[in-house]
DNA sequence: TGCTATACTTGATTTAAATCAAGGTGACTG
DNA sequence: CAGTCACCTTGATTTAAATCAAGTATAGCA
């Protein structure tokens, strides 16, 4: 059920300062609330809002390496999985003619920044980047996390500005499309065109697919969804499905499932002495991966 | 923050049919669970799960009555709204000669089913549909609502099979585009290439707001933004935005914002009391809207 | 006109997960 | 190598919303 799924996030997102003294209310009765990762209000990349609710932009410091050599979809070993996918072998100089190759970002650093002017969407070389929203209180949620081969910045297609932030969560290196290009160049390709538009719904049923997780899966239905996700995105990088490094933090799974912090390290014990993984830190092993599935299905059987 | 709305649902579906002496195991402690809106078992569309997991197909009665008139975009009141609003006074023949006007589908009928094969998307030319996902246990999640001038179906573009199911909430009647002509076109006319790309960007933006208020708003909180984005809708329709009648049952509401019926009806009785609504059924009128925008608001505000 | 089914409401109780609190762990730094 | 900081874990308590239960409208229909 949860086989085709792309969101997924991560990062430990160097940005993220708590503000001082600030007490969100919440509820209705208030309750003294703390500042909880689940609603952390936080530097939003390009401005920091303060507790007074004044704001202050803070320069992203980016390392804008571009790289010497000539994009080469060709050689690619992404060319499976990304857009080349779509492209008859004779028709892939056009792409490159295109494609800027090469940019690279360390961890925490910004791909692009919600509100600005959209310029290209990105597909990623290797590493890994999460996207998130970001409310005008300042509040987070994480909309997806992306591994190699896979196009970030789709909900910003032929938009004015970018309706999410894109963050690395590991030095990533990404290949950078102009908009404007793609547009007209999927125009005179209509196998890229089909392809752009297969991605863009793939896009909408992941997000559908993640609104149905959050509104009516439990924690442990939540995360195990989530590993089996990864897991299976591995395999498909031809990367081990059972042993894998988180590229996130529990911060951001916890964000992009709709949980606390504690709640998903809970989780995480509870699946471990259960024996159904293995984890220390970011590392993880899926010792029974049945398990798991039965875990994301229990929900959906019916009576026993 | 939600002025950008397209998502909404409704529907008094009447295929909804509770199944017998079926308890699905949610919980880690098993809690005597009933068959709750939330997580109904309800009849696919398509096919009806059994209690003991067995399926029978329904037969879906539809009604297309084709139009003998032929298409004209030209005069459509919601040339504005719908994909006209792409394209050049001279070229909108060419749409006109891949469209098909004026299918009628009565309250409750399908416009298309989840997994079968993909053949149109389909814009809303009056009434309103509501699409859902399906789970292999039965499980609905209401994706979205859509109202005149709305495409719906584009989670489905350029894919095999269908990734939801549409169905009427009212009488409706729709225009039909068959994808492969649609993406033929949009391969000749660039703006409406470019207006079909942000059309899916926005879906996408769409569902992550949808998530981000599944994830960390409250009941109330979610209630408000429906009531809101609805309004809005209804304004760009110039039909009254305080003054409107729900196309949706008070169960699909709850579905679509991830919350109990009953947790739907209290709110909607707390904010009658409070005098920001006024509510008899699915009529609503809107008495004060900035304190509904300050529902919607309040989380976001940063201490008092 | 009453019958029936579906839609909606209201109240009491239970629960999963959030919050608050206070630890531990590990990596980097001066 | 001690100090700092970010990240992660665990326990006790609180809470919003779900569940269960039992109504009351409302609409369609014979």
């Amino acid at each position: 059920m949860f086989q085709h799924w792309h969101p997924w996030e991560s990062a430990a997102c160097p940005g993220i300062r708590i503000a001082q003294g600030v007490r969100p209310e919440r509820r209705q009765k208030p309750y003294l609330l703390g500042l909880r990762t689940h609603r952390t209000f936080l530097r939003c990349g390009f401005e920091w809002i303060n507790p007074d609710g004044s704001s202050t932009m803070a320069q992203a410091i980016r390392l804008h390496q571009v790289s010497p050599l000539k994009a080469s979809c060709h050689q690619c070993s992404l060319s499976n999985l990304c857009l080349p996918l779509a492209i008859e072998e004779n028709d892939l100089d056009r792409l490159e003619d295109i494609v800027q190759q090469g940019k690279i970002y360390n961890r925490g650093e910004h791909i692009f920044d919600q509100s600005t002017p959209v310029r290209s969407c990105f597909a990623v070389k290797s590493g890994s980047i999460k996207t998130s929203i970001i409310t005008e209180g300042g509040e987070e949620q994480v909309t997806g996390f992306f591994m190699p081969g896979e196009l970030v910045g789709l909900d910003s297609m032929s938009s004015e500005n970018y309706a999410c932030t894109a963050k690395a969560l590991e030095r990533t290196s990404v290949c950078e499309f102009p908009v404007d290009r793609l547009e007209e160049l999927t125009g005179k390709l209509p196998e890229l065109q089909h392809h752009m538009y297969h991605l863009m719904s793939q896009e909408i049923q992941n997000s559908h697919q993640l609104a149905m997780l959050l509104s009516k899966n439990t924690a442990e239905e939540r995360i195990a969804a989530l590993l089996l996700s990864l897991s299976s995105r591995f395999r498909r990088r031809r990367m081990s499905a059972t042993n894998f490094s988180l590229p996130m933090a529990r911060n951001d799974i916890a964000n992009f499932l709709g949980l606390a912090v504690e709640t998903v390290s809970r989780v995480f014990t509870r699946f471990q002495n259960q024996g159904i993984i293995r984890a220390r830190g970011r590392e993880v092993e899926l010792l029974d991966v049945e398990a798991l599935q039965m875990v994301t299905r229990d929900f959906a059987r019916q009576g026993q």
